[in-house]
DNA sequence: ACCTGAACACCGTTCAAGT
DNA sequence: ACCTGAACACCGTTCAAGT
């Protein structure tokens, strides 16, 4: 049976081997892979394909790499090396927009990464250093402590589900313009009609945004999302602290006391 | 060559066929794939898997779906509809962080459907519920118009953010736990050393977790989260407005003027 | 030490042929 | 109309054998 589960420990803790009749490196690989999964997604990438384009077989990239999922962990934090932040921009709001928005066009141009991002923490260097980044814009904003760690969570998390949704739209679209299907076909607006009879607010906002307009709208999105964050960063951090998180929960929700599903292990 | 481009258009717009000599229907095809999925992930879903577990053929089930994204886009609305919400809530905040705990409480117990929820628009009929209920209480907030899209999607991406996260993490907790690797084998240690010297603020915070408290924290940062967002959308939701997004942004911002690298297709 | 070439054990999907 | 059974064109990964 094939074992795919993915390797135990990261790519990270592995070293590369010490040289001596190479033709390959871990870094060529990736230079190869990353080409080929911006042009053609996950979808395009076999390890066949990677080991062609260098000129050798398969079976070799596996001295250099324990499985293909190992090949994406290092090509994820290759682009994630190309996200710019200024860690000493004194406007910590300015300086964390900053940084929301240039995570979000490296994402745009590399798709791919964003499923990397999401299915397993990341331990390559160049995550470190954006995540140091994003914790000193935060602790001058005035948080420390656990309140540290879960500010940068929001907003790392933010960021990641808000261009999953931009994605996974725009491409939908793109997928029903090559295919030639309109959002006007029969079945397509007999089924909306019926949704819409249901759904009175959702069927204004369809009545409102041309279709075509949804892709324009992400950046605005996105936008309102980064302002609504940071405003209620600025107003929770004071408030909501380390030692007693429920505290301040408490006078605006009600928590549900339900333990979490997770915790079947321990 | 595999077609294997998702089918153009959803399976919702395409009625399942009236009946007649049949053994199998799609409600059944969906009841064999929720349990494989829930048990082994998507990893143990095959369409053969489907089809012996109902007695039948690979073959068949393409009779009633046209590939697999099909079944698993039915599973997903399936699943969508064990998410419990008061629409009529009068205090909108309580509605909608009720909203978000019941959303998150079914990803953990479905873990597959996270991927489903951000690969694709979601147009089943229990995706259309719940929209409608997160924006009758985003309403009632006092949002309206683009806004009132912007705020919905928020709150949603920061569910969506917050829980993939959280998975991601508690699955590679189990995966090493599972392998016997412990955070405390030497590599590990050797290379976290060397991150730590470099990023300080990450190291105090490396410090100040012990690892296995990283799963019990889930909660607690999902409701930082979601305290913040309620916050910040109450704070802003009479002075960003759909007319004119950008005057707000610029109160707190300097947006980047760069275009959006999506915007290629127009 | 590094790479090849062939094999293994899978996939999703298609499609003639049966009933 | 619905289902079978076999085939097609792929996968990731392993491993003896070569150099």
């Amino acid at each position: 049976m094939p074992v795919s589960a993915s390797s135990d420990g990261s790519v990270w803790l592995r070293h590369e081997r010490p040289p001596r009749d190479r033709q390959l490196s871990r870094d060529q690989i990736v230079g190869a892979a990353v080409p080929v999964l911006d042009a053609e997604g996950h979808r395009g990438l076999s390890m066949r394909r990677i080991a062609s384009d260098l000129g050798v077989t398969a079976g070799s990239l596996y001295w250099y790499v324990r499985t293909k999922d190992d090949v994406l962990e290092l090509a994820l934090d290759r682009v994630l090396g190309e996200v710019r932040a200024d860690p000493d921009e004194p406007n910590w709001r300015r300086g964390l927009a900053g940084l929301a928005r240039s995570t979000r066009a490296m994402l745009l141009r590399h798709r791919w990464a964003l499923r990397e991002l999401t299915i397993r923490p990341n331990l390559g260097p160049n995550a470190f250093t954006l995540a140091e980044t994003g914790l000193r814009l935060l602790s001058r904003a005035g948080f420390a402590g656990a309140d540290l760690d879960a500010a940068m969570a929001t907003v790392h998390d933010q960021v990641v589900g808000a261009v999953i949704a931009e994605v996974a739209w725009h491409d939908t679209l793109t997928r029903m313009r090559e295919s030639g299907v309109e959002w006007s076909e029969h079945a397509t607006t007999a089924y909306l009609r019926d949704v819409a009879e249901r759904h009175p607010l959702l069927a204004r906002r369809m009545a409102a945004g041309r279709k075509i307009e949804v892709e324009r709208d992400s950046e605005r999105r996105f936008e309102f999302a980064l302002t609504c964050l940071l405003e209620g960063l600025a107003a929770t951090r004071h408030t909501v602290t380390g030692a007693d998180p429920t505290a301040n929960a408490d006078r605006l929700l009600t928590p549900d006391p339900r333990r979490p599903l997770t915790a079947d292990a321990g």
